[in-house]
DNA sequence: TTGTAGGCGTTATCAT
DNA sequence: ATGATAACGCCTACAA
């Protein structure tokens, strides 16, 4: 192992103060051309890498965004986060910030990021759905740092990023009455009081009423895919069984969709099964997810912009909440 | 935003010197019980919280492991790491470790890890299959940090913790062969010419060679769910239509399934498929996914084990090499 | 058990 | 265009 280079170490050889080295890194307009490429080619020949944590204490940035997000127990990244996080990382790239994803889970998780706020070892964070306990959010605001949330609609006061749950939910409820002629609906719901379980389960139970359907319940379960196992295996003990089901998330759906048919159902003659998200994977299962669509990797993008925007220029956005619109992709499942 | 509280702010309420307040941090054992107490009610009430960057700096240690990963165009983390990432995770958490995983796609992306590494923002690195450039991999091993790889035996001066391939592989061909009477056999292989592409691959045209079945070829695509898509359309294309498909993955063979059953074929009865990896995603197909078991989430378990274990006591382990067995799993698909 | 002094590697600020 | 100096907040080493 070499001896560790710093930046006194390339200012000595390039016979240049330390400040001119570190002009060469952060502010190289500010330094000659000759100079610049003299330090530059010392920095490349010794392979010299400035300290990010000595940088941050002497008040450098380090263009680092974070994404709060929370593991379930059969994903360290559930589906969901899959195509915001894809998108929103994207943007960043384009936008030569770094990123890093803070899994909220449990303590120990929770003080890595704290962590690294407190040393401004990230600039701006993003806030994902499913993290929303007051508590916590009250936590990272406190610090001060910059954040837009993303998939509810949580705060007031701070920018979110959501999309029209109602109207997705409604849409995909009249289709399954209207279109498929669904008589017996179910709702299988998430557990959680977040705006977009409640924003959907209200349309479901509305649009219901509203034709003058019959609703054999409302199943809550996780959104996982053994939720949804689960949920199926509940609606099938009580014998009460529909002609037509709405998930709240596609990876639930998945998982009833598959415990239904194992138990001899066929889909979608038997029972018609719509899910929401529109995640990757709905498209690959057999039969293919009727569900909503959420643009999850747009709302990851205008996140990232919308966060780069306020840390650059430290102002905030005319509009603080952003509703995207959903729409019905009609597939196999329903 | 109230005023910033550092260890001075700390230590002058209390009535000490900052380097009682440091010991309270980092070696209460050293402090008297009264000047525990008074130190830590003050540091609570003042939510003061050290600052990471100046503790690396001056030496500290930080508790933080980091995973190396690389997503794809379809999934920040592509569904073969999650268990081991969910197992790592465990462990980590138990240990009182925290964890980052660093995505490597690209030198923006790489440039954090590198920034982390000289902070000693990480500790321990664990390497996992698919990261195996060999300038980068040489570029983190030169930076002196402790290092262990998981899922492929690339280097034989570190620690590395992978699984049988060639006898899992092994175990489904002939799985294929003999106990389902497939005579017409493709592989879907992998792109790549890592150890484990190469040795599943070995060892399916050794098991087709040694007996006697038609080898109707080898497709190669990437490990995506449209991967698998593209390997089944050139196989419908090309007319050969095997009885049996050995894939290189489970995400593959989930995405080839799809299409072949798009195309009217019926799995398992026309075509049957075996997969490699065991995901969770692969119980919850329709059919439910044969495929070779590796058991994932204990090889990332041992591995954060092994590299806590070396940055502990900074001795390594004895066997430099471990070597999981898999086993085949039947399901549906074949 | 506690305190003092010095330094970790970088950048901001003010000079020149 | 470049340099000197101080400061960032904490910890190690040594001293009391």
């Amino acid at each position: 192992m070499r001896k560790k280079v710093t930046i006194d170490t390339i200012a000595k050889i390039a016979g240049v103060s330390k400040m001119t080295v570190s002009r060469v890194l952060n502010h190289p307009e500010l330094v000659s051309k000759r100079t610049l490429i003299k330090v530059r080619r010392i920095i490349e020949e010794l392979g010299y890498h400035p300290r990010a944590d000595a940088r941050t204490l002497a008040g450098g940035r380090v263009k680092t965004l974070g994404f709060l997000i929370k593991s379930s127990s059969e994903f360290a990244l559930p589906p969901f986060y899959n195509e915001c996080v894809l998108g929103a990382f994207k943007i960043a790239k384009e936008k030569g910030y770094r990123f890093i994803m803070y899994d909220l889970i449990d303590e120990t998780s929770i003080s890595l990021l704290t962590d690294h706020i407190h040393s401004h070892f990230v600039e701006g964070l993003i806030i994902f759905e499913g993290v929303y306990e007051e508590t916590l959010i009250k936590r990272i605001l406190d610090s001060g740092i910059t954040v837009v949330f993303v998939g509810e609609k949580i705060r007031d006061d701070f920018i979110t990023i959501s999309s029209d749950n109602k109207n997705g939910a409604r849409e995909a409820v009249e289709y399954l009455i209207l279109k498929r002629g669904c008589k017996r609906l179910i709702h299988i719901a998430g557990t959680d009081d977040k705006p977009s379980c409640l924003e959907r389960e209200m349309a479901y139970l509305e649009v219901v009423e509203n034709y003058g359907v019959e609703n054999l319940g409302i199943v809550r379960t996780s959104s996982t895919l053994e939720g949804g196992v689960k949920a199926a295996r509940e609606i099938i003990k009580n014998g009460a069984i529909p002609d037509g089901i709405f998930c709240f998330s596609d990876i639930i759906a998945i998982g009833a969709m598959h415990e239904l048919m194992n138990h001899g159902f066929s889909i979608p003659k038997d029972i018609k099964i719509v899910g929401f998200d529109d995640i990757i994977l709905s498209r690959y299962t057999t039969p293919p997810l009727t569900t909503v669509h959420q643009d999850i990797a747009k709302m990851g993008e205008l996140a990232v912009l919308t966060l780069i925007q306020m840390l650059d220029n430290k102002n905030e956005p005319r509009q603080k909440h952003i509703v995207f619109p959903t729409h019905l992709v009609i597939r196999k499942s329903a």
